[in-house]
DNA sequence: CCTAAGGTTCTCATTTTTGTGAACTCTTTT
DNA sequence: AAAAGAGTTCACAAAAATGAGAACCTTAGG
Protein backbone atom coordinates (compact mmCIF):
# COMPACT_ATOMS: atom_id res chain seq x y z
CA UNK A 1 0.00 0.00 0.00
CA UNK A 2 2.33 2.40 1.22
CA UNK A 3 5.48 3.87 -0.17
CA UNK A 4 8.79 2.90 0.80
CA UNK A 5 9.48 6.52 0.82
CA UNK A 6 10.55 7.32 4.80
CA UNK A 7 11.48 10.44 5.13
CA UNK A 8 13.52 10.55 2.21
CA UNK A 9 13.35 14.26 1.28
CA UNK A 10 14.04 15.23 5.20
CA UNK A 11 16.78 13.15 5.18
CA UNK A 12 18.60 13.46 1.73
CA UNK A 13 18.50 17.36 2.17
CA UNK A 14 20.11 16.79 5.35
CA UNK A 15 22.97 14.60 3.94
CA UNK A 16 23.18 16.54 1.41
CA UNK A 17 24.34 20.11 3.27
CA UNK A 18 26.27 18.18 6.22
CA UNK A 19 28.24 16.23 4.32
CA UNK A 20 28.69 18.53 1.22
CA UNK A 21 31.37 20.33 3.62
CA UNK A 22 30.45 23.19 3.08
CA UNK A 23 31.27 24.75 6.39
CA UNK A 24 31.62 28.73 5.37
CA UNK A 25 27.97 28.90 5.03
CA UNK A 26 26.77 26.93 7.82
CA UNK A 27 24.91 29.53 9.18
CA UNK A 28 22.64 30.05 6.22
CA UNK A 29 21.82 26.54 6.07
CA UNK A 30 20.52 26.82 9.71
CA UNK A 31 17.35 27.93 8.91
CA UNK A 32 16.60 25.34 6.38
CA UNK A 33 18.01 22.23 8.90
CA UNK A 34 15.25 23.44 11.50
CA UNK A 35 12.47 22.57 8.44
CA UNK A 36 14.30 19.80 7.63
CA UNK A 37 14.32 18.93 11.00
CA UNK A 38 10.50 19.92 11.22
CA UNK A 39 9.57 18.22 8.78
CA UNK A 40 11.41 14.94 9.88
CA UNK A 41 9.68 15.54 13.21
CA UNK A 42 6.24 15.20 12.18
CA UNK A 43 6.97 12.43 9.96
CA UNK A 44 8.28 10.23 12.67
CA UNK A 45 5.44 11.32 15.21
CA UNK A 46 2.66 10.67 12.94
CA UNK A 47 3.74 7.16 11.53
CA UNK A 48 4.60 6.14 15.39
CA UNK A 49 1.20 7.08 16.11
CA UNK A 50 0.16 4.74 12.99
CA UNK A 51 -1.85 7.32 11.29
CA UNK A 52 -1.84 8.14 7.41
CA UNK A 53 -1.60 11.70 6.50
CA UNK A 54 -5.19 11.98 5.86
CA UNK A 55 -5.63 10.47 9.18
CA UNK A 56 -3.55 12.75 10.91
CA UNK A 57 -5.25 15.74 8.48
CA UNK A 58 -8.58 14.26 10.14
CA UNK A 59 -7.45 15.22 14.05
CA UNK A 60 -6.28 18.10 12.72
CA UNK A 61 -8.85 19.32 11.22
CA UNK A 62 -7.44 20.39 7.52
CA UNK A 63 -6.74 18.25 4.47
CA UNK A 64 -4.05 15.56 2.83
CA UNK A 65 -2.41 17.36 1.19
CA UNK A 66 -1.72 19.95 3.79
CA UNK A 67 -0.20 17.59 6.41
CA UNK A 68 1.96 16.41 3.25
CA UNK A 69 3.18 19.89 3.46
CA UNK A 70 4.55 20.17 6.46
CA UNK A 71 6.53 16.85 6.02
CA UNK A 72 7.90 18.48 2.79
CA UNK A 73 11.93 19.12 4.21
CA UNK A 74 12.03 22.43 1.94
CA UNK A 75 8.63 24.07 3.22
CA UNK A 76 9.75 26.99 4.88
CA UNK A 77 6.24 27.96 6.26
CA UNK A 78 6.21 26.27 9.39
CA UNK A 79 3.75 28.52 11.62
CA UNK A 80 3.60 27.77 15.39
CA UNK A 81 -0.03 27.49 15.53
CA UNK A 82 0.12 24.71 13.02
CA UNK A 83 2.82 23.16 14.81
CA UNK A 84 1.23 23.48 18.27
CA UNK A 85 -2.29 21.59 16.28
CA UNK A 86 0.21 19.00 15.38
CA UNK A 87 1.16 18.08 18.31
CA UNK A 88 -2.08 18.15 20.34
CA UNK A 89 -3.72 16.04 17.79
CA UNK A 90 -0.48 13.36 19.04
CA UNK A 91 -0.92 14.06 22.60
CA UNK A 92 2.61 16.21 22.04
CA UNK A 93 3.06 20.04 23.37
CA UNK A 94 5.52 22.07 21.54
CA UNK A 95 8.53 23.44 23.53
CA UNK A 96 10.34 26.26 22.20
CA UNK A 97 13.78 27.34 23.12
CA UNK A 98 16.37 29.90 22.39
CA UNK A 99 19.47 28.19 22.62
CA UNK A 100 23.49 29.71 22.18
CA UNK A 101 23.94 29.70 18.25
CA UNK A 102 25.75 27.02 17.90
CA UNK A 103 29.12 27.70 15.78
CA UNK A 104 30.74 24.98 15.47
CA UNK A 105 33.19 26.55 13.56
CA UNK A 106 36.20 24.64 12.03
CA UNK A 107 33.96 21.03 12.62
CA UNK B 1 14.15 56.41 30.34
CA UNK B 2 12.34 53.15 30.37
CA UNK B 3 9.60 52.15 32.38
CA UNK B 4 9.26 50.04 35.10
CA UNK B 5 7.00 47.34 33.57
CA UNK B 6 9.03 44.69 32.85
CA UNK B 7 7.55 41.86 31.58
CA UNK B 8 4.18 42.30 33.40
CA UNK B 9 1.71 41.36 30.96
CA UNK B 10 3.79 38.16 30.67
CA UNK B 11 3.95 37.60 33.91
CA UNK B 12 0.65 38.45 35.08
CA UNK B 13 -0.94 36.12 32.62
CA UNK B 14 0.82 33.26 33.54
CA UNK B 15 -0.08 34.06 37.15
CA UNK B 16 -3.34 34.75 36.86
CA UNK B 17 -3.97 31.25 35.04
CA UNK B 18 -1.34 28.95 37.26
CA UNK B 19 -2.98 30.68 40.17
CA UNK B 20 -6.48 30.65 39.13
CA UNK B 21 -6.65 26.84 40.23
CA UNK B 22 -8.58 26.36 36.71
CA UNK B 23 -7.08 22.79 36.94
CA UNK B 24 -9.79 21.53 35.29
CA UNK B 25 -9.04 23.64 31.93
CA UNK B 26 -5.45 23.47 31.79
CA UNK B 27 -5.18 21.72 28.66
CA UNK B 28 -7.19 25.04 27.04
CA UNK B 29 -4.38 27.49 28.28
CA UNK B 30 -1.49 25.63 27.18
CA UNK B 31 -1.61 27.26 24.15
CA UNK B 32 -1.74 30.67 25.61
CA UNK B 33 0.90 29.68 27.60
CA UNK B 34 3.25 29.19 24.91
CA UNK B 35 2.58 32.23 23.49
CA UNK B 36 3.17 34.08 26.88
CA UNK B 37 6.09 31.85 27.17
CA UNK B 38 7.44 33.13 24.10
CA UNK B 39 6.92 36.85 24.95
CA UNK B 40 8.57 36.39 27.93
CA UNK B 41 11.63 35.02 26.48
CA UNK B 42 11.88 37.44 23.80
CA UNK B 43 12.02 40.39 25.91
CA UNK B 44 14.48 38.62 28.74
CA UNK B 45 16.78 37.92 25.83
CA UNK B 46 15.93 41.35 24.40
CA UNK B 47 16.59 43.30 27.34
CA UNK B 48 19.92 40.73 28.38
CA UNK B 49 21.11 42.35 25.02
CA UNK B 50 21.38 45.53 26.16
CA UNK B 51 18.93 46.38 23.39
CA UNK B 52 15.77 48.33 23.37
CA UNK B 53 12.60 47.43 20.72
CA UNK B 54 13.70 50.01 17.95
CA UNK B 55 17.11 48.60 18.47
CA UNK B 56 16.12 44.72 18.21
CA UNK B 57 13.88 45.87 15.63
CA UNK B 58 16.36 47.42 13.21
CA UNK B 59 18.66 43.97 13.50
CA UNK B 60 15.54 42.18 12.55
CA UNK B 61 14.51 44.13 10.01
CA UNK B 62 11.45 45.61 11.40
CA UNK B 63 9.70 48.08 13.26
CA UNK B 64 9.31 48.62 17.16
CA UNK B 65 5.49 48.42 16.79
CA UNK B 66 6.33 44.55 15.83
CA UNK B 67 8.55 43.84 17.90
CA UNK B 68 6.17 44.79 21.12
CA UNK B 69 3.53 42.73 19.62
CA UNK B 70 5.94 40.07 19.83
CA UNK B 71 6.80 40.74 23.55
CA UNK B 72 2.91 40.65 24.02
CA UNK B 73 1.62 38.07 26.10
CA UNK B 74 -1.53 37.74 24.35
CA UNK B 75 -0.19 37.93 21.04
CA UNK B 76 -0.87 34.34 19.35
CA UNK B 77 0.55 34.99 15.67
CA UNK B 78 3.71 33.92 16.56
CA UNK B 79 5.92 32.44 13.26
CA UNK B 80 8.25 30.28 13.42
CA UNK B 81 10.38 32.55 10.66
CA UNK B 82 9.36 35.20 12.85
CA UNK B 83 11.05 33.48 15.68
CA UNK B 84 14.37 32.75 13.75
CA UNK B 85 14.67 35.85 12.78
CA UNK B 86 14.72 37.09 16.57
CA UNK B 87 17.29 34.19 17.55
CA UNK B 88 19.66 35.15 14.48
CA UNK B 89 19.27 38.52 15.17
CA UNK B 90 20.23 37.84 19.16
CA UNK B 91 22.60 35.30 17.85
CA UNK B 92 20.66 32.64 19.45
CA UNK B 93 18.79 29.64 17.76
CA UNK B 94 15.31 28.13 17.83
CA UNK B 95 14.86 24.88 18.95
CA UNK B 96 11.31 23.42 18.41
CA UNK B 97 10.79 19.99 19.97
CA UNK B 98 7.69 17.91 20.48
CA UNK B 99 7.36 16.71 24.15
CA UNK B 100 5.20 14.23 25.83
CA UNK B 101 2.01 16.68 26.35
CA UNK B 102 2.05 17.56 30.00
CA UNK B 103 -0.59 15.99 32.03
CA UNK B 104 -0.12 17.30 35.68
CA UNK B 105 -3.44 16.30 36.78
CA UNK B 106 -4.00 16.54 40.17
CA UNK B 107 -1.66 18.79 40.80
C1' DC C 1 -6.02 -5.73 -15.38
C1' DC C 2 -8.45 -2.89 -12.28
C1' DT C 3 -9.11 -0.81 -7.98
C1' DA C 4 -7.97 1.32 -3.75
C1' DA C 5 -4.80 3.28 -0.33
C1' DG C 6 -1.15 6.37 0.67
C1' DG C 7 1.44 9.99 -0.73
C1' DT C 8 2.90 14.07 -3.69
C1' DT C 9 2.25 18.27 -6.31
C1' DC C 10 -0.31 22.19 -8.12
C1' DT C 11 -3.41 25.95 -7.95
C1' DC C 12 -6.15 29.32 -5.90
C1' DA C 13 -9.35 31.44 -2.46
C1' DT C 14 -9.25 32.49 2.35
C1' DT C 15 -7.14 33.48 6.59
C1' DT C 16 -3.37 34.97 9.25
C1' DT C 17 0.89 37.35 10.07
C1' DT C 18 3.88 41.08 9.08
C1' DG C 19 5.29 46.02 8.05
C1' DT C 20 4.51 50.53 9.07
C1' DG C 21 3.36 54.96 10.68
C1' DA C 22 0.85 57.69 13.77
C1' DA C 23 -0.81 58.86 18.22
C1' DC C 24 -0.35 58.31 23.05
C1' DT C 25 1.72 57.41 27.91
C1' DC C 26 5.33 57.49 31.13
C1' DT C 27 9.97 58.65 32.57
C1' DT C 28 14.30 60.83 32.50
C1' DT C 29 17.21 64.61 31.20
C1' DT C 30 18.31 69.31 30.11
C1' DA D 1 8.61 72.86 31.42
C1' DA D 2 10.04 71.05 27.24
C1' DA D 3 12.11 67.51 24.72
C1' DA D 4 13.64 63.10 23.88
C1' DG D 5 13.71 58.04 24.73
C1' DA D 6 11.23 53.76 25.46
C1' DG D 7 7.17 51.34 25.14
C1' DT D 8 2.21 50.52 23.81
C1' DT D 9 -1.79 50.47 20.83
C1' DC D 10 -4.32 51.07 16.56
C1' DA D 11 -5.37 50.69 11.79
C1' DC D 12 -4.52 49.25 7.34
C1' DA D 13 -1.84 47.54 3.24
C1' DA D 14 1.29 43.85 1.89
C1' DA D 15 3.06 39.36 2.35
C1' DA D 16 2.82 34.65 3.82
C1' DA D 17 0.46 30.46 5.54
C1' DT D 18 -3.58 27.59 5.43
C1' DG D 19 -7.69 24.97 3.36
C1' DA D 20 -9.08 22.37 -0.12
C1' DG D 21 -9.83 19.99 -4.30
C1' DA D 22 -8.01 17.82 -8.35
C1' DA D 23 -4.66 15.21 -10.84
C1' DC D 24 -1.00 12.15 -10.58
C1' DC D 25 2.36 8.32 -9.09
C1' DT D 26 3.29 3.97 -6.89
C1' DT D 27 2.35 -0.17 -4.49
C1' DA D 28 -0.68 -3.83 -2.71
C1' DG D 29 -4.57 -6.79 -3.51
C1' DG D 30 -8.32 -8.89 -5.73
Amino acid sequence: MAQKKFHSKASKFLYSRYIAGDSKREEEYDEEIINAEIARKIYELRTKAGLTQQGLAERVGTSKSAICRLEDADYDGHSLSMLKRIAEALDKRVVIRFLPAKRPRTA
